[in-house]
DNA sequence: ACAGCGGGGATGGTATAGAAGGCCAGAAGG
DNA sequence: CCTTCTGGCCTTCTATACCATCCCCGCTGT
């Protein structure tokens, strides 16, 4: 047991310095979003330092953290216990997340530098010869670094962070988007008309086109249909 | 200097049970938004424990809480930092709350009951006389009640949490717009606009005029001229 | 069957100790 | 005089021990 905390923990450690508790912090975050735990587990505290080899001031200090971020409940004098993600939790997400992004989109095509916009085009492009190839796992990865690019053109802190707390919250849910016949091909197509309008400047129509992306991917995880390009999205 | 944490502890700990965890971040937590401590302000352990009389371990922990809020800044070994609010800062929390309150609007236009939006027209109603009457004071805690309720209508819970948040954060800006000259009326055509929009279950309206309102907010505050209700926004 | 009791177990908080790294003044050397 | 290194101090970080409090669960006695 106590191997493959150190083997994490000794993967983690890797480069810069690391308190315990934020590698800890870390991979709890990571087994809850990856549903390596269950909703509703009980954390015990002397369980998870034991298990981790590690006293319990780290762990309490960790699951501090989770409690913040909202992924364990507490109850007091009685512990946290594991908070799950429902279909009405994603849900809100992408609602929150059309907005937020749509604004990310206004913002990187009034203040995205041209070398931002060209690096923007030049993911995409990655990001379509791994899909032609049918390469999904380094499409995906491209994926991801193309909206960190967008989210950090916005020039907002904040809207960076939550926008950035939200993809990690439903990575697991792009993939079953990504399964949906057609919508690699629909996700290739919304990422072209949101580049060509951040490098036409026009902020409303990147918005509007960002919006719309999220709209379908939130269609395509939920199963229903999605709507074309040229429509309104309302 | 224990007699005031005594005192304050004991205002926060009448009713139900809190750690003193709680108490600590709660009452950390206030006075960094009250800007009681100073940008850059180091803050530490033994200090804070000994001022409170506590341990340091309940400190520790809430200095943890205050750190995934982004309200300290965690340097290793070296402590945390006031993280303090330039006006960068309130312009970013302006600009999401600007997308987040307008989609609050248009999902409570969508799923708002009708109790609900009677509820926010009573409020509305209670705010114009406070603020007609001059107690800007009534009227500044009936907005709070206001927005609260809109938030609350969307039926999002995500949602809600980030904009209490908003809320708590740039209150002391609140003050600030509503001394510039007109504000307080325009304040009230907006609301009515929104309330007008929310009771017709007009979505599209009502993110509009809420998106509309927090501009004009922000605009107030950071002196520049604001845009007349009938405009496009943009 | 059930109400009350009691013990085990977990959290919440205190206290202490030692390791590790940052900070800074002052010595050493050029 | 300036740079660099060193040593001590301070604080964090983790571990550990301990105890009070409270929850929970099962036992027991009626």
């Amino acid at each position: 047991m106590q191997t493959s905390v150190e083997a994490h923990i000794n993967l983690l450690r890797r480069g810069d310095y690391k308190t315990i508790r934020q590698l800890l912090f870390a991979h709890l975050r990571h087994l809850i979003l990856t549903r390596k735990f269950e909703t509703g587990q009980k954390l015990v505290e002397e369980e998870l330092a034991e298990q981790f080899g590690v006293s319990r001031t780290p762990v309490r200090e960790a699951i501090r953290k989770l409690e913040i971020e909202g992924l364990v409940e507490y109850q007091p004098r009685r512990g946290v216990i594991v908070t799950g993600f429902s279909a009405e939790d994603v849900d809100e997400i992408y609602a929150a997340r059309e907005v937020l992004e749509g604004l990310a989109a206004r913002l990187a095509a009034q203040r995205g530098t041209d070398e931002e916009i060209a690096e923007l085009g030049r993911r995409l492009e990655q990001m379509n010869r791994a899909s032609s190839a049918g390469d999904f796992e380094r499409s995906a990865s491209i994926h991801t670094r193309f909206d960190d690019l967008l989210y950090r053109m916005g020039r907002n802190r904040r809207l960076f962070d939550m926008l950035s707390q939200f993809s990690e919250y439903i990575e697991h849910c792009k993939l079953v988007s990504l399964e949906r016949p057609g919508r690699a091909d629909e996700i290739r197509g919304e990422h072209e008309a949101m580049h060509r309008a951040i490098a036409a400047r026009d902020a409303d129509a990147a918005e509007r086109v960002a919006r719309l992306h999220v709209t379908n991917a939130r269609r395509a995880f939920f199963g229903q249909d999605r709507l074309p390009l040229g429509g309104q999205g309302r």
